[in-house]
DNA sequence: TTATCAATCACGCAAATGCGTGATTTTTAA
DNA sequence: TTAAAAATCACGCATTTGCGTGATTGATAA
């Protein structure tokens, strides 16, 4: 027979650290083997008795050090630990720091106790839940880091040359690379200067590859 | 009182539109006011009809044009419909590129009629409803996106001149601008070489701004 | 205590870069 | 058809870059 779920709790509120605490118990598979009200406490607890929990449901506004703060901290005692963040921050920079972090879920805290209990079945069995608005936030902020730019209307020469560019090339390289004359490329160069705005190949490689360009 | 939520399905599996469409037409709130088996037939019926759907649930794995490939085309032609991905395929590369499209939803085909119809009400409310292991690889892509590399061990000296490198600095400018001798400028810039294993400034630009160094 | 590393500064030189100022041809759009 | 853009090639020159080959001063770790 599998083994229960052992889960931690770290949340200062008493009353919604209590409730899910139980909410947890109620469930035959998973069992709530501790609950902190804050990082500190809970980091110590769980080096002193080398506590491997299975997953770790951490608020983010806790006093003290922050959940944001303490997610490498506890990744660093346990690693294999899932952590799903139950918050009701739902700004981007926490939704952001969170995942950069490695949380596995992010809920929010109108959430029902049964939908945090499936929530923890769902981290174990390897998925990622998250509420809904959460899911938009990521979506949106993941499509905006990967929209290409088309606004400078190099033309394809012009980006095959900027790519090399790109790539550490000189000219003379380049010339060679693509049978051209170094003129050329030198002529080309100048062109994707003027429509980048830059002066300088340093900048028109910073400017390709944070606006994505290529 | 509300109208109702217009909702098209694009899939050409006869048996699955037919009974989504059944699904969806059992709520009182939502509609289901065409349905087509491609998305060359869909875009021909919006575009001459002036359709303007609220929903649109698409397959990915469709004969002719692929649902990826059809999502510019519907936003074009109806740039308020929010479209739902339903499909087999979950690999990070459709899943990339449904996002990056603009999807707002991301479903497996495996989900209840009635998770379908939730997940329009959860699009119409503003969130973006997804497959639980779809947001698990969401996430993990997002973060690989954004892990900063360490391991270079550049000193603070050489990150703050690779970040001025970036800007797009000449030597002399970053002399002036940090008050230290051109050649001492130099002589950080070399180590920044040895340390990033490159031999041009280009190169130690693009490896800063791809490996995220800074 | 000794050695390693970071940070600072210096000279010289071959190579590369950025730019002014041209030209010719081909392709594309009006 | 005609004008505009793209692609090709060329010379010269001031500036910048990359690198060889040094030195000195601190801080820090072995």
């Amino acid at each position: 027979m599998m083994s229960k779920t052992d889960v931690i709790i770290i949340e200062d509120n008493e009353l919604l650290r209590d409730s899910l605490k139980e909410a947890i118990n109620k469930s035959s598979s998973i069992s709530c083997i501790n609950a902190f009200g804050s990082g500190e406490a809970a980091l110590e607890f769980i080096e002193s008795e080398e506590l491997v929990p299975d997953i770790i449901l951490l608020d983010i506004g806790l006093p003290g050090m922050s959940g944001i703060e303490l997610i490498p901290e506890l990744k660093k005692l346990s690693p294999s630990s899932k952590i799903i963040i139950i918050t009701i921050h739902d700004d981007d920079e926490n939704v952001f720091n969170a995942i950069c972090a490695g949380a596995s879920g992010y809920l929010l805290k109108d959430l029902s106790s049964n939908g945090i209990v499936n929530s923890i079945s769902e981290v174990m069995n390897g998925g990622a839940p998250m509420n809904s608005h959460i899911a938009k936030k990521v979506l949106n902020m993941f499509r905006d880091q990967n929209v290409k730019s088309s606004g400078y209307s190099l033309s394809d020469r012009e980006k095959e040359i900027l790519a090399l560019l790109v790539d550490g090339l000189s000219k003379k390289q380049i010339a060679e690379n693509i049978f051209l004359s170094h003129h050329t490329v030198d002529s080309h160069i100048r062109n994707i200067y003027a429509k980048l705005e830059v002066h300088s190949r340093s900048s028109a490689i910073s400017k390709a590859i944070k606006e994505k360009l290529l």
